[in-house]
DNA sequence: GATGAATGAGCTTTCATTCAT
DNA sequence: AATGAATGAAAGCTCATTCAT
């Protein structure tokens, strides 16, 4: 950031324009968002924009940096409502709760994902890796003191990208067929089967 | 495409301008192609360039749809690579060899899976999906005549879409604390107990 | 003209082109006339076209020389069928000749009259205006032996002109309300008047 | 136009850029009016004249509506300085006065009028139309109260274009021999005839 | 002669960014 | 600080014309 907003009007602005495009991408798709326009749906001149972003690229860094710290909060609120203690119950609820964010303000979330990799996404990324690692580690801890789980950080890179992916293709129509509700009970069989502990099975059938 | 291509130059040029295509991706990106960089990699003018594709788009979809008759040709050539019976090795080879391909054409595909929502993917999704399923039904057939198994096609969309963008990200530099290997062999390990047909344990622990 | 085609197959090419050209302009309008169009609908290739024409411009000159002598023979045979001695009847029958000469080939030479000025009109100018002079002196010798009249070739000019314009204008479409026959017979009208010998009225009123 | 122009030098802006059009219409004809040359012309760059316009169509269209609004005026200021009651001499100097026009700004008007299918022209036909209809009702009004004239609108429809195409015509240089006097006087006279209200007489010579 | 693949100048239009006010 | 007019490089695309085959 260029400068450091230090009066009121100044935050509100700096605010407005990322609220403005986060409109922008959620409305039109990452493509179609241009300075002019942003500046323009947050009443701002284009120059003000260039005043407190240095260009294009730090306005959506910011707004990826916002979009961080609501995770992070929809993150702690996901786990503060949720009470069971079965896994399946916990699993079923965040990938609910998590197609619930995509569907957040007009698509933002979904059309971030599907730009994932046009976008800074770095940050964010290590923040939802290491939540739920942590949040991992305490469940089994809790569950299963005895044993620790082998490559934890794997299992969850694993669980967090697919579930992630699968529900924004599932969610980009062209799937025509398979409803959320098989996604969301599917997915989590999945999930919950490959976190239970016993050995598997001797996999020759 | 506009013009068919007769003569044989004209194959080898609409051959190369494919190719040129699916350089300009690889090496620097999809937002980079250009109808002009594109032409001049293929030694071409732009306008020979318009005379065997209607627009850029075009000249895409044919990238696209000869990479679909390569990945055909490739889970051809994968499934009957496979010689063991072990649903895990037979997994596992298979991320193995989507990993190689993802390797492929200095990464092309991966770059391709990258941009995924912004390519015209669909006769590729379909292809993948009804080989997959087509592969699974088969194979379920075989070792447990005695039950089908339910949400197939469901299944099959988690398994094939969590694995395709699960490799993808890993293999996208940010992770750099995670191997390949783990990769493969957590995933497998997650494909293989969800597709095995025990009831689930009771999930709360 | 390039070369004088003297083989029976090359005036056949020549004469397809013209025709396709014709074609082009009456079906695509002018702006949308194109040499590889010209060439695809006259079943030949551009480099044909180039053997026998310098350029476009050449083309289209050889299609008004073409029209200009159709444009002839229409008015010959127009003025066999005139029957009457009555100056209106004669007005009037031209006129509707000239309307359904503008509505042949699919509106040809409505789009001829339209682009005017973009084409080289000169010579068909020439021959209708020394036609329609010729014609005119005829006529105005048989019945008005003993005076010639004034300034017959402005009359003539004027007459052709404002006649032609204005069907033209009339079958543009922009002028919903106004009927052809309702033109027809004020045209008709405004000429016989124009041409009527006697001294005008005072015209002070 | 995409943006209002707020300041001073934004509206000069627009019209050096309507300016530079008239100009580039006028000195190089329709066909060689680009938008770099416009800009060019205009002393601007071609970012500029997007800024202003949708398009070149829109820039040419207000090209047009600026000449509607010059027209009404001149027609307005016409009519102002005809002092006689003569209807031939209201005819002549209306044609006198559309020769002048036809003459401005270096032929822009010429121009138009031999572009007239090309062109957005249906607000100044309908203008010119009402206009000349308007006055032709006041006059017949005015001096043949007892009889109402028939087809008033086809009479006049018939009399601009055929006024209008015609001078168009004799200034487009083709037809050396007619002097400009000449086709006043007799167009003039053409004219006064055709509205003069007593019986044709029998048409048969 | 005939072909049609190949050319490339040139057009319209966009948009991130700057800078005079 | 704020504005927004102005920029201009660069994109996608067309088509009259040429020339190797």
């Amino acid at each position: 950031m260029r400068k450091r907003p230090q009066q009121e009007r100044s935050q509100q602005m700096v605010a407005a324009l990322i609220e403005a495009t986060a409109l922008c991408i959620s409305k039109y798709g990452l493509d179609a968002v241009t300075t002019p326009k942003i500046a323009e749906i947050a009443g701002v001149s284009v120059g003000s924009l260039y005043q407190y972003f240095d260009d294009k690229q730090a306005l959506i860094e910011a707004l990826i940096e916002n979009g961080t710290h609501e995770v992070v909060k929809a993150l702690q609120s996901l786990i503060t409502q949720i009470e069971s203690d079965s896994l399946e119950e916990i699993v079923k609820q965040s990938i609910q709760y998590g197609f619930s964010l995509l569907r957040q303000s007009d698509g933002l979330y979904l059309e971030i994902v599907k730009n994932w990799h046009r976008l800074p996404m770095q940050k964010m990324v290590d923040v939802m890796q290491s939540f739920s690692l942590d949040f991992g580690r305490l469940f089994f801890t809790k569950h299963y003191q005895t044993h620790s789980i082998q490559n934890l950080h794997v299992k969850f890179f694993i669980i967090v990208n697919s579930t992630l992916f699968t529900m924004m293709q599932s969610m980009s129509g062209q799937n025509a067929m398979i409803s959320q509700d098989d996604i969301t009970n599917e997915l989590t069989d999945m999930i919950v089967r490959y976190l239970q502990q016993e050995d598997p099975k001797p996999l020759v059938v």
